[in-house]
Order: C-alpha cells, then sequence, then structure tokens
DNA sequence: GTCCGTCAGTGATCTAGTCACACAAGCACC
DNA sequence: GGTGCTTGTGTGACTAGATCACTGACGGAC
C-alpha cells in the first residue's frame, strides 16, 4: 500500500457524508489515508480479514465467493463512491468466510482505521446512516444473488450480465470469466453463447462477445 | 402487538449487552417494549419494513426469499438471544427487496424504537459492537447460503437439513415446507427421501420424516 | 517455424427442475 | 357410513444445468 496525500476533498463524493460538519470532515482528512492500489491486490479474503474500511475514490473492488471445487460467483462491486462496507463485517468477523475482495482495477481509496471508523459512527448521525445504508445496499445485493442463482434461468442471467457489462458493445471476457461471474461451468457458458450466437445477438471472439443485436438479448434478460 | 411489562433484566441474554453501563441499560429497558407476537406473523416483508429493531426473548423468526414463480428459500433463523438486525438494514432499505421475516412459533421480543436504537449507537461502544457483530453473523450465514445453492448437491444439503432440524429423531414438516426450506421443487425433496428411505435411513409418514440412521444421513452431508 | 499455455467446442452422462398427472390420507358435512 | 374437499405424496416424461473427458484452435515465447 503506497500512501499519497489527498489532495482534495473527496469526501463530497460520497452520498451523505457531504452534510458532514467540518470537524468531522477533517476527522476523516486528517486521520484516513488515501491510498493506491494496482489491480488484482487482494483487499481481504480467508484468513485476510481488514483492518481498514475503504471509501472508493476510482476503479472498482469485486467481491466473489470461492467454492472449494474451484467454483466461484461474483457477489457484487463497489465503485468510486461507494465503501466497502461489509469488510467492517469481516473486522469484527467471528468466523472466517469464503469470501474475497478483488482490486477489479487500479483502486485508489480512502482508508479508514478502525478507530476511526468507530469515533465517526459515534459521533456522527450522518456517518451512520451512510455506514448503514451502504450496508442496506450490500445486503440487498445478497439477496439478488441468492434470487438470481436459486430462481433463474442461465440463459436470463448471462443475457443481463453481458448487457451490464459491455460497455461500448464489446464485453472483454474468457467463458471461464462468465463462468465465474455467474457461479456455473465454462461449458454452460460456451453452450449459451453458441446459442445467442446463433440466433445472431452476438459475436464471439477470443476474450470477447460483441453486441450485435441488444433489443434481442434484451427480450430474453427480461422475460 | 400486545404490550407486556418487562418483568426481568433480559438484557444479559444478549452476547455483549451485559456490559452496557447502567444508565444505557435503562434507556434499554425503558425506552423499548416487550411484545409478543402469535406464530406466522409476518414481520417485515415486500412492503412492510419495519420500524423497531427486535431482540428476541423466545421463539424464533424465519427470513426467508420469495420469488414471484412462488419458491422460496429459507436464508436464516434468528433464535432466541439473537437480534433480527437485518431488519435495521430494511428500516433504512432504497428499495424494497423480496425477503420476509414471519415468527415461526410464537415470539416474546423486545422492541426497540429507531430512535432509541440510534441513541444507543452513538453513545455505547458495546452496543455498537453488538450489533455489528450481529450483522457479521447474518451476512456469514447469507454467505453460507449462496454457497449451499451455488455449489453443493441438493441429498447433502438435505441430509443436513433434516439433521439440523430434526429435535427428537423426528422431523415434522411436509416435502413442500422442505423444499421452500431448500429453495428447491417439491418432487426433487420427494425423489431425495423415497431413496434415503430405500437406504433405511429414515422412515416416512404424512407430513413427518423419522431418522432411523443417523450416521448414514451424517455420512453423506459430511461428504 | 515449434512449443506451450490458454481458450473454446463437443458428446456422454448425471443431477436437478418442470409439467402434468394419479392417487391416498385426513376432515367436514350430511 | 358415504360424499366431497383439501392437502400431501408418487411418478413418468421432458428440459435445463453440471460434470467429465476429451479435442482442437489461437497466440505468444523461444
Amino acid at each position: 500500500m503506497t500512501a499519497v496525500v489527498p489532495t482534495e476533498d473527496w469526501i463530497n463524493r460520497f452520498d451523505g457524508l457531504s452534510k458532514l460538519e467540518p470537524r468531522l470532515r477533517d476527522v476523516l482528512t486528517t486521520r484516513s489515508q488515501v491510498i493506491r492500489l494496482p489491480a488484482d491486490t487482494i483487499i481481504f479474503g480467508p484468513g485476510k480479514s481488514p483492518d481498514h474500511l475503504l471509501l472508493l475514490l476510482q476503479g472498482t473492488v469485486r467481491v466473489q465467493q470461492l467454492a472449494e471445487s474451484g467454483r466461484e460467483v461474483v457477489l457484487y462491486r463497489a465503485t468510486a463512491g461507494e465503501s466497502c462496507v461489509l469488510t467492517t463485517a469481516c473486522m469484527l468477523a467471528y468466523e472466517d468466510h469464503a469470501a474475497e475482495g478483488v482490486a477489479e482495477t487500479e483502486v485508489v481509496a480512502a482508508a479508514i482505521p478502525r478507530g476511526v471508523f468507530d469515533d465517526l459512527v459515534a459521533s456522527s448521525k450522518e456517518f451512520r446512516n451512510f455506514v448503514f445504508r451502504a450496508y442496506s445496499r450490500r445486503i440487498s445485493d445478497l439477496f439478488h444473488v441468492i434470487e438470481d442463482i436459486a430462481f433463474r434461468r442461465m440463459d436470463i442471467r448471462l443475457a443481463q450480465k453481458i448487457i451490464e457489462r459491455a460497455d461500448t458493445g464489446v464485453l472483454k471476457a474468457t467463458h471461464a470469466q462468465l463462468a465465474a461471474e455467474l457461479g456455473t461451468a465454462r461449458e454452460v457458458i460456451s453452450r449459451q453463447l453458441a446459442e445467442f450466437q446463433r440466433r445472431g445477438w452476438i459475436a464471439q471472439s477470443r476474450g470477447a462477445v460483441e453486441i450485435l443485436d441488444c433489443d434481442g438479448l434484451r427480450a430474453l434478460s427480461t422475460s
């Protein structure tokens, strides 16, 4: 972790924190460090519980569940302006859980030490609301994941994922990565994509999926 | 909701709250009500967000996820001595989620209003730790559910569930209820139970499963 | 060019979920 | 006691998804 001097008032980027009184803004900026993490840094994971709450200024963090079999599911992503608040839960976790947080891109974040977090929760209603709202959002995400895995069809979930994660009409990901994203097997993704291609909705190349007919995908994804 | 006068110092039953200073214990006992809910009361659910944090004194609350298709999964159970802390997240939820909390038995609980909850979180490190530890535990439960649904076989999960929920060697539940418990279809449960019966591990009767060979079940459930 | 690691395609097989039933056990009502 | 009715269970046929064991194809590194 390389320390970086905070150069601007990043607090305003966080929904709810902008209302913090000046005294507490000072606490946040002087007692937390802005850090920069290279892509693929493992932020927390089995056997590695975090000691800071991260407020993301740039980049995205992917939180995923690992199984012994080697299979994975992505639980959620935290992006700039959000906090990686479930790490606070991990801080106090009475058991190691199998979830892992990874910097998906290079990440710049304000790292709030445990003690400062505690002081802020104690002294600021705004900060408390910020924390609980962040929790709420993450828990909603988890509910969503459970609903998807338990009750939704793979083709629908895959179509959604492609739309959601294809920036410029192209999604750069291998079949194996998409499988890990959705918690399924690589072969399942291969077969589904072959079907999508057959229908003319996408074109495939090594490590990438290009959307040709977004309406087709969308029609499936909302059915 | 019928109000009941708190007759004893129930705070000690909650891990971590026993260390609360007397002033805060007073806050808890005087500003919260002990309530009694009949079995099957829906405590929170879609369109019904809770306005109190419940600390369970007696009974159990089942939290489950509902799908439009009518299928369900049980996410976790909160029992006496635990709090239904995810309700605090629901209190602030920016969206209605599809989870529902139901009193599985008659429930006696201390209901802490939103304002009191906030005061306590602000003024007590012990209470904060209590809340965050409770969150942590629930989130672990959710991770566990995700892992089960995504990666574990049904026969193993069913065997575990039978062992876990059969008090006196008998589990009173219909196939449909077990299916809702595990987030699968009734037929799947019927066929698995038929197989367990064929192997001599259980005996079945209408609405009940009797364990005959717990070792057999356990061997499967840990494989 | 050759080697090698990663990526994608495929058939066979098994597990799980869906659909459409049949039938049985308990209960109410006459 | 019989007649329905509701609820719980059994079953076959079929589709979806997961697993296994491969194959070949692509893109560097050398």
